[in-house]
DNA sequence: TTTAACTTTGACCGGTCGTTCAGTCAAAAA
DNA sequence: TTTTTGACTGAACGACCGGTCAAAGTTAAA
C-alpha cells in the first residue's frame, strides 16, 4: 500500500529539516534575517525553493523554529535542579554552561543578539522568551539574597548584562577574545 | 546670476541632510538596516524617494554616513587629553561619558550593535572603526598597568565587554534597566 | 507492472526593492 | 519680466522578494 515505510519518510523528513534549519541559522547569523532570502537558504542547502515550503509554512516560521529550538537547547544547559538552596557550585556551573554554549553555538547567539536589538522583532519573541529568562533571573537573585548581598536583583541584572557583553565580544572577535581568562574573572567576581 | 546665494543653498542642504540622517538612524535602529527601505525613510522624512539620491549616492552610503558620524560623536565624548598619566578620575569620566552617550544616543548604539553582529557587514566597517577602538583599548590597558594590575590587557578587554553588555541590556529594556545603579557598580569595580 | 503516497522541482505570481532620470518648481538675480 | 539655478518630484526600470502550485520523480507494496 505505502510506497515507503513510515520510518523511511520520517528519516527523510527529519534529515531535511535538520539540513534546512542548520543552513538557515548559519546564513541568518552571517547576513541577518532580513538580508537572507529563502532562495539563498535553498541554494546553499542544495534543494529547491519550493521544497522549503513543504517543511516550513513561511520564512518567519523558519526563523521561529531556529530561534526557539536554540533557546531550549540553551536553557537546558543551565537548568538548576535544586530550587531551594542554590550553592556556589551551581553559579559556577551556570557560568561554565554559558561559556560552553557560547563556544558551541556562536551562530545561535549571534542571531539571538541581532534579534533582540530590533524592537519590532523583539516584541514578537518577548512573550515566549521572557518567562524563561525571568525564571533564570529570579534564581540568580535568590542566590545573592542567600549570600547576603545588599542588592541581589541589581547584582543579578548586572551578571546577565556582563554575560551578554562577553557573548557579543566573543562573537565579533572569536579568534582573539580570551574567553577562558574572562571566565576566570567571572568566577572570581560573581 | 545665481537664483539663491551659496549660503542659502548650503543651509537648505545641511538641513535636509540632517533630516534624512536622523530619520534613517531612527528607522535603521528600529527595524534594522535591511528591513528599512529607502521609500520608508523618504516617506517618514516627508520627501520624495528621488531626493534621497540627490543627497546620498546609495543606501549603503547613507548607512556609512550615519554610523561613522555617530562613531566620531561618540569618540569625542571619551577623549582623554593627558596621554602620559591616566588618572582614576579619567576612567570614571570615561564610564560616565559612556553612560551619558548611551542615554543620549540609544538609537546609534542599537544600530552599532546590530551591525557588528553581522560578519559580512562588520568586515566593511572594521578597518575604519578598529583603529579608534584600539587606541581606546590601549589607553585603558595603560591605566591598569599603572595601577599594578597583573593582566592589564585582559582587564581592559573585560571592561569593554561589560560596557557593551550593559549597552545591549539598556537598549532592549530601557525603561526598566537600572542604569545609574549599574554605573555605581562599574565605578566601584573598575 | 501498476498504483498509491509522498517528496521534489522550477516556472510563475504580485509586489517591493534600490536606483535612475526627464522634467517641474520656487525664488533670487538680471 | 525674464532668465538661471539647483532642489525636488514621481514614474519607470530591472532585479529579486516571499510564496504557490501543477507536474514530475521516487519507491515499495500490491
Amino acid at each position: 500500500m505505502s510506497p515507503r515505510t513510515e520510518k523511511q519518510f520520517e528519516r527523510i523528513r527529519s534529515e531535511k529539516v535538520k539540513l534546512i534549519t542548520e543552513t538557515a541559522l548559519r546564513l541568518f547569523a552571517m547576513h541577518g534575517y532580513e538580508a537572507t532570502s529563502v532562495s539563498m537558504i535553498a541554494g546553499e542547502a542544495g534543494i529547491s525553493k519550493g521544497l522549503m515550503y513543504n517543511y516550513f509554512k513561511s520564512k518567519e516560521d523558519l526563523l521561529w523554529l531556529v530561534t526557539i529550538g536554540g533557546l531550549h537547547q540553551f536553557l537546558d544547559l543551565l537548568k538548576v535542579e535544586d530550587e531551594q538552596n542554590i550553592k556556589r557550585e551551581e553559579i559556577i556551573s551556570f557560568i561554565d554552561g554559558n561559556i560552553k554554549a557560547l563556544k558551541e553555538n556562536p551562530e545561535y547567539f549571534s542571531l539571538y543578539f541581532s534579534l533582540i536589538l530590533q524592537p519590532k522583532v523583539m516584541e514578537l519573541f518577548k512573550e515566549d522568551m521572557m518567562p524563561h529568562f525571568e525564571q533564570l533571573f529570579v534564581k540568580i537573585a535568590k542566590y545573592y539574597t542567600q549570600k547576603g548581598e545588599k542588592n541581589p536583583y541589581l547584582k543579578a541584572r548586572y551578571l546577565m548584562a556582563v554575560f551578554d557583553g562577553i557573548g557579543i565580544h566573543y562573537i565579533s572577535d572569536t579568534e582573539n577574545f580570551p574567553l577562558d581568562d574572562i571566565r576566570d574573572i567571572l568566577v572570581e567576581q560573581f
